[in-house]
DNA sequence: GTCTCTTTGTCCTGTGAGTGGAAAAAGTAG
DNA sequence: CTACTTTTTCCACTCACAGGACAAAGAGAC
């Protein structure tokens, strides 16, 4: 199939896009009862939009109790590119123009190797789920990275964990070797859009999503809008400082929020306990896999171990404290807490709600919702998916 | 004059009278500039916006090489009332339609009192106002009061230092009262308007306000439009935790950066060091007033006292250490800097900057300015007018 | 099966908003 | 006084759109 390069001419024909995105098939008739058209003048934006290819028939639906309707949907041949970038690992996916996830793979990856390695991988990785027979090819792509980046361009600035990336042209590149449109963005920012898109943000205007993976960020939604902040770096809540005097951190300060709780420290400080002989659980599990990772204190806490327990809620009372400021500050409708380390589960999510609920107004918290993502690590890819798809479906 | 009532029939007709608020008398040929409308299409808009009375011709404009234009201004028999209730004292101001302040007048009031003492107060200010001729009646109200608002109704929610005044119909009592279309909103939301309408921020779309005052709040503006969460209450960073087991608050907890640093916690510290004999400049004005204020501290620090100046500086870096916070969270292009203890001055703001610029990461500093307010106590009744102006010439 | 009623889709015309050219009005510069 | 600008008004023409009329297609009653 030829790759679609058509964009809605107008607002209407935007519209009546995502109304097809979100609700899928919709026939002529349903999509007039969404939008506000006469019909000569649905019929004629129909009737464009089935012209560019972006949408085509599809059959007949079911009688509403008269004439049945020719049912309109997206091109079931449209395929978006989902890539999430994390630290120590990248997800690709790939998704029809309705963003249902057709296939989804992941692979383990040290973002520090460069973006031309990564994207190496990643090319890899798309050829990969195209020679399964997902796609023939991409209509567009989104991609997350660990790290701030200047939106309009999609470029990286002064990432602090990507070494070599700052300033690397991702759009401008990736687009050349897809031959597609990408849009580039935080990975955070896409979890935010995913959780919005799919998961348990789908009602709520207003929300935070604190993503805790390898470092800690906080994917912003305003008004349904993704915040990006002037400089591209808002929701960048690692560093504030959770712990007065606390724990050097790399970034030249001490006791920044990520140097006492993110995957890392987490991995930090369970090998210590471990050393020390704290706790036997950890111990054993250091011996047999040579390190730690948040994954086992996950699994240990899971088995009852009293010493990743206590890390488990410390962290979360740290993370708490510092979310219970936000809260105060944004009056959020909701707070989504995702990531890696959401293994971790309800003895974070009850620490982190503890300090939250005590610590910030009544009127702020009176009705907050404090919930785990739903989509796991599906979140950043159907976020990017869903970045893509808001870039080519509105007015060009 | 008989009062307006009409609104702008159009989004063509409300860009129209925003050009003419902020930008003064214009011609039909500079406004065709300004915006994308054939000659025509312009010549009717205005034609029924100088029917509607908002607006009137005001003479010719001088040449700009060929016929001289007649030019075209707000209607000037109009007149905003804005009023800003602080829980110490009540600003009252009326301005033009092009929101220039034509009187302002202030008075000592404990907002305690309740609505009804309140209220009372505000209309004798704003009869006083008019009989001084500067108005013979309202075109529409702005109000600011010291807590949380639900918006859209113009009702307070909870205000922690507004007793009596929880679930107030304000918007619709003050309405009645003043025959005139009024508009509702928490005091610090109001300042940051008027900061951004003729202060510091008015080229800025996303910045903070911070009010210093009785208590501290935040002004959110994201995309130059205030952020006002999803109960009424962001920004309300008074509560956030400062210093951890630290002075217990009236909210409960303890170490919130208002039991830390506010004019009434200033005006406590200060009360105790000069009663503990720390410095004698605090004493003498304890003895002579009987009592200190915020002002009192400003002076002191003003000839020098250092007991005086540590008290402001200790302050600064608390409020210092909470900005950061939000810097990183938020990623603003600018942070104002305002409230009553504005007169401590640059002591604070060199305090403030020291903690933001060194605990914030220098992607988010490296181009934030930290200012001061530029309109001192005019910024909330300037705010309050935007407010019920932006009301008024949006399409109804 | 047949008849009636409902829903959907298409066609078509009247309307009204808006565009842009042309010319008149009002100045400036020399 | 003449030539050139800028502003404003006027007007005819275009074009998008709404909404009625009608045809198509099915449901349900009898």
């Amino acid at each position: 199939m030829r790759r679609m390069t058509a964009r809605p001419g107008n607002a209407h024909q935007a519209r009546l896009l995502t109304l097809l995105r979100d609700g899928g098939p919709n026939s002529r008739a349903q999509l007039g009862d969404q939008v506000d058209l006469s019909r000569s003048k649905l019929a004629v934006e129909v009737d464009r939009l089935l012209e560019t290819g972006l949408v085509v028939a599809d059959g007949l639906a079911a009688s509403r109790g008269g004439r049945r309707s020719h049912n309109i949907r997206l091109n079931p041949g449209l395929r978006f590119l989902g890539v999430d970038i994390g630290a120590t690992s990248v997800d690709v996916a790939v998704t029809n123009a309705e963003l249902e996830t057709l296939g989804h793979i992941n692979q383990p990856m040290d973002v520090r190797e460069g973006p031309v390695a990564v994207f190496e991988q990643v090319l890899a990785m798309a050829a990969k789920l195209k020679a399964s027979g997902l796609a023939e090819g991409f209509d567009g792509a989104g991609i997350g990275v660990p790290g701030p980046v200047r939106f309009p361009e999609g470029i990286p600035v002064a990432p602090p964990i990507m070494p070599g990336w700052d300033g690397f042209p991702v759009r401008e590149a990736l687009s050349q070797e897809l031959g597609c449109p990408v849009m580039v963005d935080n990975d955070v920012n896409l979890m935010a859009m995913g959780e919005q898109h799919a998961g348990v943000a789908r009602t709520v205007a207003d929300f935070l999503c604190v993503k805790i993976g390898t470092g800690i960020g906080c994917g912003i939604v305003v008004g349904g809008e993704v915040y990006r902040g002037t400089t591209g770096s808002a929701g960048d809540i690692g560093h504030i400082q959770a712990v007065p005097d606390g724990r050097p951190c790399a970034c030249g300060n001490r006791g920044c929020l990520e140097a006492h709780f993110s995957g890392a420290a987490l991995a930090r400080d369970a090998t210590e306990a471990a050393q020390q002989g704290l706790s036997a659980e950890l111990a054993s599990r250091l011996e047999t896999n040579g390190g730690l990772t948040a994954v086992d204190v996950a699994a240990a806490a899971a088995a009852g171990d009293a010493t990743a327990l206590d890390l488990i809620r410390e962290g979360g009372n740290h993370t708490g404290q510092v979310i219970a400021g936000l809260v105060s500050f944004f009056n959020p409708g909701l707070v989504v807490i995702g990531g890696g380390v959401t293994g971790l589960g309800h003895t974070l999510l009850a620490a982190i709600r503890t300090q939250v609920y005590r610590q910030s107004l009544p009127l702020a918290t009176g009705n907050l919702p404090i919930v785990l993502g739903e989509l796991g690590p599906a979140a950043g890819v159907i976020g990017a998916a869903r970045l893509i798809s808001d870039h080519l479906f509105s007015p060009a």
